[in-house]
DNA sequence: TTTAGAGTTGACCAGCGTGGTCGAATGTTG
DNA sequence: CAACATTCGACCACGCTGGTCAACTCTAAA
C-alpha cells in the first residue's frame, strides 16, 4: 500500500518512520522529544525514550540509525512546526508595538498548548549550538532565530510612543513588561497541561496591563490637555 | 596549631575541610559548586570535581564523607553566602518601589560579582526542591525564599504611583521592566567574568530607563497641569 | 633519629546505565 | 507455502559512577 518509498532504491531508513500510523508517530515523536528537552543531548537516555513510547528497543533503530539522527530529525520537525504553527501566523504589517507583541503572545501560547514538548525541546537546542549537528541544519535553526528576531523587531511605528522620551527605551520597556507577565503566567501555570486551560480570564487581565503600558507610554491622543 | 577540633572527642569529618587554607577551601567550593550548577546533583561527577580542584580523589572523601555530604555544605554555605552578602544588606525602610528594586538589583549584582557559581548554583538547589536534602535545611532554603519576597513586595509605598491606574499593575509592570533589563544585561555579559567588568556604563542606561519609569508610572509632582 | 599520625594520592572496585545489535518470533502479503 | 516487513527484549562491550584503601609523604614531637 504505502510501502513505495520503502521498496525503491534510495528509500532512507527513517521512511519506515515517516510512514507510520500518525499516532505512533507522535507517540515516539512526544517521548523522545520530551526526553531530550529534559536532559540534553548527551545525557537524554534512548532506553527511556523507547520505555515512554511503548515501543520495543529495537524499534527505535530500526526507524532511525542512531541516537544522533533521531535527535536531528527532531530538530528538523520543531523547526518546521515553530514555523509553521507559530511564525508564519504572525501579521508583519501590524506596525502597532502593543498589538503586535499581543499578536505573538497569543500565537505563542496558542502553538505551545498544541505542542508544549517542541517548545521546551527548541530551548535546549538553541542552547546546545551546533554541536552534534549538521551544518545544514545549524544554519536553518540560525534562519529561524533572525526570523523570530525580526518578527519582535522590524517595522515597528515608533512613534506613536510619547514624545519626551527615547523611543528605543520606551521600546524595550514594552516589550520587557509584556515579556514578564507571560513568564509569570506559565510559572504560574507549570505542572498544568495548556491544551486544558481556560484563557480568557488571564487574556482579561493581560488586557489591563496593555491598557496601563498604552495610558503610560502612548502619546494621549487628545493633544494638549 | 588549629588542629584542636580535629582531635577532640566528636569532631567532625567535615571539620578537616573548614580548618584548610582558605584559598584551597575556595578552589574545591568553587569546583564542586560550578559541577553542581552545571548537572544538578544526580548528574554531578565527583571525578570531574577534583580534577577541576586539582586534589586527590580521596582527599574529597576525606574531607566530605560523601557526594551528599558535600552538596549539603555547599546548599549551607550557598544559603549563608546569599543572606550576609546580599539580602542582609538590603534597607528594608526603602519605601519607594524604583530605589527599592535598584538597590535589590545593583547588591545581587555585587555579589553576584564576588561568587558567580553561588548563584548559579542557587538556581539549582532552588529547582531540585528538597530531595537529597535533610528536612531541617529545605526549611532555611524556604525562609530565604520567604525573606526574598518579602524584601522584594513588602512595605513599599504604592500611593506615588499615577492615579489613573491599578497600583499593583503598575508595580508589576515596574518590576517586570527591570528584570527585563537585568536579564538582557546579564545574557549580554555571558562569557565575560562579571568581577573584571565596568558596569559604571550599564549604570547610566539602567538611570534612563528608570527616569522613564518614574515620568510615565509615577504621579507628577506638579499637581495638576 | 625515630616514630606516630595527619595528609594525600590514584589505582582499583562492583555496579549500573549506555547506545547499539541481533536472533527469534510474529505479522502480512502474494 | 515462501518471502519479507515488523517487532521484541535479552544481550554486549564499554565508560563512568561513588566510594575504598594500601601506600606514600610530610610534620612535629620525643
Amino acid at each position: 500500500m504505502w510501502s513505495t518509498r520503502v521498496k525503491k532504491e534510495g528509500s532512507t531508513i527513517i521512511a519506515r518512520f515517516e510512514n507510520l500510523e500518525e499516532s505512533k508517530q507522535q507517540a515516539i515523536r512526544q517521548a523522545a522529544l520530551a526526553e531530550f528537552a529534559a536532559h540534553g543531548y548527551e545525557k537524554a537516555s534512548t532506553n527511556r525514550i523507547v520505555k515512554a513510547a511503548g515501543i520495543g528497543k529495537g524499534m527505535l533503530f530500526y526507524y532511525f540509525t542512531s541516537k544522533q539522527e533521531l535527535y536531528e530529525y527532531l530538530v528538523k520537525y520543531s523547526l518546521e512546526f515553530i514555523q509553521s504553527r507559530y511564525l508564519d501566523k504572525v501579521d508583519a504589517a501590524e506596525r502597532d508595538l502593543i498589538e503586535r507583541l499581543t499578536q505573538l503572545a497569543r500565537l505563542k501560547m496558542e502553538a505551545q498548548a498544541e505542542n508544549e514538548e517542541v517548545f521546551q525541546f527548541s530551548a535546549v537546542f538553541l542552547q546546545e549550538g551546533e554541536a552534534h549537528l549538521p551544518q545544514e541544519l545549524a544554519a536553518n535553526i540560525e534562519e529561524m532565530k533572525q526570523a523570530g528576531y525580526k518578527l519582535m523587531y522590524e517595522g515597528i511605528d515608533k512613534s506613536r510612543f510619547r514624545k519626551d522620551s527615547d523611543p528605543d527605551k520606551v521600546f524595550h520597556l514594552i516589550r520587557w513588561s509584556i515579556d514578564g507577565y507571560q513568564q509569570e503566567l506559565l510559572a504560574r501555570l507549570t505542572g498544568q497541561k495548556l491544551a486544558d486551560i481556560d484563557f480568557a480570564p488571564y487574556w482579561e487581565e493581560f488586557y489591563a496591563y496593555l491598557a496601563i503600558l498604552k495610558k503610560s507610554f502612548y502619546e494621549t491622543e487628545e493633544g494638549s490637555r
